[in-house]
DNA sequence: TGTACATCAGTGAACGCGCGTTCACTGATGTAC
DNA sequence: TGTACATCAGTGAACGCGCGTTCACTGATGTAC
């Protein structure tokens, strides 16, 4: 450690050193894919010697695994906005669409770090991602049972409609991702994904009204 | 050339040779994805020279293309199939989820590398994935408009519902690529399929007996 | 508060390795006569 | 059909480079007294 801008503990500065070095591998890995990053680039980027990266983490597919967790943490936050927004509850498909068009632009890497290494080169990462959607489909499940509406359905439609809705999710993300940061653009993303809902609601409308 | 079995012509083994190529290309693709495929490695176990590959690619990028097109013949085959299966115009939604299943099954590794290398890390891959999607879903969409009562949909309309069924399609797969071979996981993926399809006809069903 | 020692995040040299690419070559296949 | 030459798919040595990992180190921060 050279400077030290302030009075930062060494336990702080080397919270801050991991970030950096977590940052620079979501940089990387939006330009080459993680499996085409190095562990020499990673320093590089982050302002460190390449054998200081062994103080974080012991490879790159420890840091990996540590970025899926940070990318999930803001999945889960998109959730927790949802579910505190009283838009949710008024026009679930409205609130829905524009929280994650909204959320996808501003955490743009950490999505495009799911959307990617889910079929990503490095098994250990991919599986993680996997078994992290998985829980988050069952997550989506339990929290739409608590609509009005939807608490009557039985636990297996509510996890059909959650594969669905999280399915929508990810084609959304995929598709901001590809996209220039273009508010008609952006739009026109989230009106497509409102009438993907929209279809999906009115399809078990009908699923409901006729039997099977 | 050291040895030819028979009595293959230059232009045969030329072939033979560069389709060996593609296919080590593949299978090493399905392990480390295509970033993560170095030309030594396809030439070892093509069974042949690292300086030979120049005779076929200029680089490993301009294999990755070739590999897209392949890849996009077994897709187009497979829409081949089931507008030349009477079953599909019986009943579109079980004779596409039964096909879509059997492809995906049959040629997973085309399947795997257009679902994975989508997002993946050669920036010329990912765009002519990118494109060729775009063109399937259109061409989709035109032999959709051929079925009976989709004719009387306007062009949007069915270029949505042709956007959905892409989405299943690259999920089914998806899902197909992730499972083990075994009868009774695909039968239950074939399933999920035809539901999230039976969910999106009913849904258009209802679309258009309400207003927008 | 001041001193003496321990801790440990980051350094820098060194290693062996697989990489993409070049080059001059070999020898079987193809072609012209 | 037979001969002489051209073509060209595949060879093998050589190159410089970035890689992951090891090791002994430095010097600022933290701690015990």
């Amino acid at each position: 450690m050279q400077v030290s801008d302030d009075a930062l503990s060494r336990h702080e500065q080397k919270e801050r050193t991991r970030q950096a070095l977590l940052d620079a591998a979501l940089e990387l890995t939006d330009e080459h894919g993680f499996a085409g990053v190095s562990l020499r680039q990673v320093a590089r980027r982050a302002g460190v010697v390449p054998t200081a990266f062994y103080r974080h983490f012991a490879s790159m597919e420890e840091l990996g695994l540590a970025l899926v967790d940070q990318s999930f943490g803001t999945l889960r936050g998109m959730m927790q906005i949802a579910r505190q927004d009283p838009e949710t509850y008024a026009d679930v498909i409205t609130a829905s669409a524009a929280i994650i068009v909204e959320q996808v632009r501003t955490h743009r890497s950490h999505f495009a770090f799911v959307a990617r290494e889910r079929f990503g080169g490095v098994p250990a990462v991919r599986r993680r991602i996997r078994d992290e959607l998985r829980l988050y489909v069952t997550e989506l499940a339990m929290a739409l049972r608590t609509f009005p509406y939807l608490d009557t359905w039985n636990r297996e439609d509510v996890q059909t409609a959650s594969r669905l809705f999280v399915n929508i999710m990810v084609s959304t993300a995929e598709q901001v991702i590809e996209s220039p940061d273009d508010p008609e653009v952006l739009a026109q993303i989230e009106t497509e994904a409102r009438r993907q809902m929209r279809l999906i609601v009115l399809g078990y409308a009908g699923w409901r009204s006729e039997p099977g």
